[in-house]
Parts: C-alpha cells; structure tokens; sequence
DNA sequence: ACGGTGTATGATTGCGCTGTCATTGGCAAT
DNA sequence: ATTGCCAATGACAGCGCAATCATACACCGT
C-alpha cells in the first residue's frame, strides 16, 4: 500500500520530504511568510513549483477553522448594478488564495438570513452585505460573527465593522436640486421596486421640493425596474400631473424607459422635458441625446470591500466601526438644460 | 475540557448523541438518506432542527474528497449575457446543497487553464465552462478530470460530457438570410472582440452572403464589444461601403449603437437600413423602433448546466457525450421590414 | 429449524492541514 | 562563560466528516 501513488495530487507532505523540511514549515511558507527564512523559503517554493502543489482548502479550512471564501450577499443577480460589484469583487480576489462566494437572496430579509446562517456556519474570511433592511436576527448574527463584515451600497446604515457606500438621499438631493437649478420646476419622481435605497433616494427628493414648496409629483410601483416599467410610471405620471416639466428617477432603466416614452410622445429633451437616472449604466452616455443621471461607483464598492476584507482578516471587530462614502456625481448631459 | 463548549456550532456528533444514533447515520441521514430508516431519519432531521446543525463543508469535502462546489468558469463579468447565465446557474443550486462558484478568465485561454487546474484541484461536484478555445492542457485536464464538465454557449464544440448551447453558425445565417428575404441586399457584418463564438457568427454570415453571390462587407474589431465601438463599427463600414442596406451584428451592444449612429444620421429604419442584433437584451424591445435580434436563452444555458451537473454527480463519464441544442429565435421587429 | 439474503446501523480510521507548544541554535548583554 | 532572548523549525494532535468494513436482525423458502 505503501507504493508510490499516481494519479494522487501531491500533498504539503510530500513538498516536505522533497524539500528536506517539515510539513509545517511548508504550511507556514504559505500562511505565514515571513516566519520563515527566505532560504527555506525559496527552496520550498520551487518544490511546490516543481511537483505543481496547490494547498487542499478543505484541509485548511478544517484545521484552521477558516476557509478562505469571502461571502458576497447580494438582493439581485438581475441587475447591472450588481454585476459591476461582482466584477470589482473578483477582479481583487484575483491572485489571491480568496474565493468570491456569492449569495442571491433576492431582496427577501428571510433568505438573506438564511444565507448569512449558512455563510457564517462556514466560517469565511469575510462577508461583505449589500443589505440595509436585514431581520433583527440576521443583524444580531453579523454583530456576533467572528469574521469582518462590509456592509456596501449605503453609508447610512448602522455600521458593524465597515461601511462602503454612497449616501443615497443626498445624491437624489443634489440631483433634483440640479434639476431645479436648470429651470426646472414641475419634478417627479418615478420608482420602481422601492427598496431601502429607492426609498432613500426618494425622501431625498421629497426634501428638496419640500424645501422650495413645490408639489410632490410621485410614481412607484412595487414590481422590479426595466425600461417597460419606466415608460408606464412616466405615462402614469402625465396622466395625473400633465404639466410636469422633468423627472429624477430611481435608476437608469426607468430612465431609459421615460426617455423612450418621451420619444414616442414627441417630447422635446431637453427643452420641454428633463429627465435624470440613476447609476450611469454605459449605454446612456450614447443615446441621442445622451441622459443626465447620477454616477456612482459600484465596481469601485465591490473592489474595496474584498481588498478591506483581506487587509482586516483575522483581526478583531475594530473599535469605532468606519464608513468609506465613495461619493456620486452628477452627470449633466443631454436630458438637462445647462445650469 | 469536556465541559459544554458554548459559542461552538454543533457537530454531526452532537446531533447522534442527541438524537441516540450514531455519527455516520447522521452524515447518511444527509448524504444518502434512502439507506435511513424513516422512522430514525425523522427523530435525526428534528434534532438537526432543534440544534440548528448545519453540516461543516470542509469537513465533508476532506473526508469524502469531493466538494459541493460547481465551477463555472466564465470569459467576462462585464456582460449581461454571461450574467443571465450566472444567474439560471444560480437560480437552480439555490436551496441544494451545492454552491456555484465562479471563476473569470476575461477571455485568456493560459487564464483559463490556471483556473481549471486550480478548479480541479479542489475536486468540484461539477464544472462548466464557457470556453470553446481553452488550450490543449486545458482540454486534456477536463477530460481526466473525475467529475462531470458541462460545456456552454456553443453547441459544435469537441464534447467531454455534455454540451449545452446553440449553434451560433446557424443562428447567424438564418439572421442574415432574413434580412435578403425581407428584401436586403447589401448587408454587412459588424463585430467587436471576435471570440471564437463571433467567428462563427461571422462564418454563418460568410456563407449565406457566399451562396448569394453577395459581396461580404465586413467591420470588426478585437476590442470589447459597446455601443460606442458599434457606432464606430458602422461609421466604419459606411465609410467603406455606402450603399450597405442592412447589418447583422455579433451581438445587441454593437447592434445597438449602430441603431444609435443610423439615428444621428437620419437613416430610416427598417424603410432604408436594417438591423439585427444577437442575444435579444430586454431593452431592445422598448426602442422606438423596436430591434430586431437573435433571441438565445442564456438563462437556461446556466440553469440547465447545473441541474445536468447535480444529476450526474457521482457518476462515471457517459459513454457518448451529448449536445443538448437550445436553438435561438429570430426576432424580427421594427428594424427589419416585414418579410 | 436452517442457511441465505437483504436491510439498517455502528466502529474504526484517516482525509490534509494548521494550532499549539517544544526545541534548537545564534547572539547580545552581563 | 553564562544567561536570557528571539528567530527558525519541528512534533504532535485533532479539526468534523464519510468510506469501508463489520455487525445485528428481520424475513424468506425449504
């Protein structure tokens, strides 16, 4: 039995052997570096070279009670916005012993308790919530966990290690005060799907045209975003506000969806009509005219939160739990008048 | 020492002790429950229940030398086509204990085979690959690999175990001789990155234009695919050929921003100019006028891979690997005349 | 009553790695 | 030379589970 085993990947035994060295020091040369001597070191890398070695991560995770995944909890896999954290989350786990495991709860709080059970049960680097409306249990369970947690998307939720966001109401805030300095006075607002950030950036709306005593002109609807849906809670909104001069949506697709339904009708953008999105998807730049909309950085969100989940691993819950706030900007294109 | 551990997640063995069976009829309770009693497997699935038992994954993949992790290695995070993938993919581990995890290769065929090593290395329940270029080492790695590859996208691919996709070749001629039956005469072809995939889209173009006797005029570039580069694309082959009446372009962003350039230019669609894109995005069909396109099913694509990859779990390579064709629909909407 | 057969359950072992503690040897301070 | 200290390395044990083989028992036909 004691034959040479083919076909059998090599394990950190047999890099130790062939290097003249214990296992642990093996394990150490890839956990802990630098308490190692470079000369050992070297000679057990080209070891692992040589026999093409790759640490087996259920090992390691059992012994060391820590795997090397790092959650990534998100409410949609539908979504643009989303993608772009996921790219920036794997493009930084990249080349690194770190695996991205992503989690679709599909904005229900339920399942992403359930899934932040079922993440946290596996002990991982790190999590990383695109949440803001968690059950109180899911709450309490991340304010236990003994990984570090970034909450992304809003910075103004209550923070449990670290927060890496935008703050919603203020951009919708900017947004609409920008469309009223460009001489718009009739704004609506058009939402679909009305989660947390929807309803953010809607109170940030309802601000600034409470603060210059106009007239909230308002259309919603519960069912998820897409261009068709835009089109029909801007019709919604002629029907019961017909002189409404401009729009501050949600996001791009209601954008888009406006914009299009602006078209069908004529409309004249943007003389007669403003319309501003949110999020900056590429394709609005193109369009003719092009759409005003808030930019915000979601790749940039999914990048930093896993390099600030590697760079705190294993360490302790940090005292004053930070917020990163990666800001927005206004992107005042061909939907707006100039300012 | 042998005091009640707090703060420590129950084991399989407290679960036997609690329920008075042993270790390993839990584990089978969850690994092969029909070897259960049902009586037994009652009592232990309410204690599991009453503990909050959640089996340790690492623990299981050490022992038994095999994951619950399906691989799905992916050219690009940038796109929405690989997004609905990833999405049915994910869509139907949800609630199994199997867990997706996605590797990006960003079109590197060496990126690709690191990923398949370092994938296979982990002894994956499953694996599927978008590929249809991975280098000979990659290839060979899958066919000795000791769980089941499920190949996406194309459909004409060398088969390991089984292939999902559509055959982009037909789709694409099927487009183009649409457009002659709808009465183009001049059409052109224009594609951005020119993955394998493109080219047979390109090849499907060639041929029909071929037996047509039809002059091919054709716009590509090696950069990734926008609405901006579409636009350019078409600039580009007006400029080259300026009676051209029609395109099929390698997929709904360049088509869109072709769309986009023929309405800065005043071209009316489908009266003088059509288009047909590839993919068939949801916006497309919101467009004033709609877009015609080529619907494929990304979706299923990623949601069908898996449920075939947890179906064949566990079991030997099939003796004759199978295609399953997921065919593709023309959409012929209103930048294309009436046929 | 008997052996044969099949089903349900258990005991043992080890998967590959890392935490912990122990050991070694070199070197500075005394 | 002695002591104390630190850096580098090693021995050992055990993480939680499942494969394997062993065992117990019910049930069958003869």
């Amino acid at each position: 039995m004691s034959k040479k085993k083919s076909r059998h990947a090599p394990t950190l035994n047999d890099v130790a052997r062939e290097s003249g060295v214990s296992a642990i020091t093996v394990s150490r040369c890839f956990r802990h570096p630098e308490k190692v001597s470079d000369a050992v070191r070297k000679r057990v890398m080209e070891t692992v070279e040589k026999l093409g070695y790759v640490p087996n991560s259920a090992a390691s995770a059992l012994a060391s009670r820590r795997t090397d995944v790092i959650g990534l909890l998100l409410p949609s896999l539908n979504n643009n916005v989303y993608l772009d954290v996921v790219s920036g989350a794997f493009d930084r786990a990249h080349g690194t012993r770190h695996a991205i495991q992503i989690g679709n709860h599909k904005y229900s709080p339920l399942e992403e308790e359930k899934l932040i059970r079922i993440f946290l049960q596996q002990n991982p680097a790190g999590l990383i919530v695109a949440g803001g409306e968690q059950t109180e249990a899911a709450t309490e369970m991340l304010r236990e966990a003994d990984c570090r947690v970034v909450q992304i998307m809003d910075t103004d939720v209550d923070p449990i290690d670290l927060v890496i966001g935008l703050d919603h109401e203020k951009a919708a805030a900017e947004a609409v005060a920008g469309l009223q300095a460009r001489g718009y006075q009739r704004i609506g607002f058009l939402g679909a799907r009305m989660d947390t950030r929807s309803q953010k950036r809607l109170s940030g709306y309802r601000r600034v045209i409470g603060d210059s005593g106009g007239e909230e002109r308002i259309a919603t609807s519960p069912m998820p975003s897409s261009a068709r849906l835009g089109a029909q809670l801007l019709a919604d909104l002629f029907a019961r506000y017909p002189d409404t001069d401009a729009v501050f949506t949600n996001n791009d697709d209601i954008a888009l969806g406006a914009y299009l339904e602006c078209q069908r009708r004529a409309i004249r953008m943007p003389e007669d009509f403003g319309i501003v999105g949110f999020n900056d998807m590429d394709l609005l730049e193109e369009l003719n005219p092009p759409l005003s909309t808030v930019r915000t950085d979601r790749y940039r969100m999914g990048h930093d939160s896993v390099d600030r989940l590697i760079a705190l691993a294993d360490t302790a819950r940090p005292e004053g739990a930070g917020a990163l706030d990666l800001g927005h900007a206004c992107m005042w294109r061909g939907t707006t008048r100039e300012g």
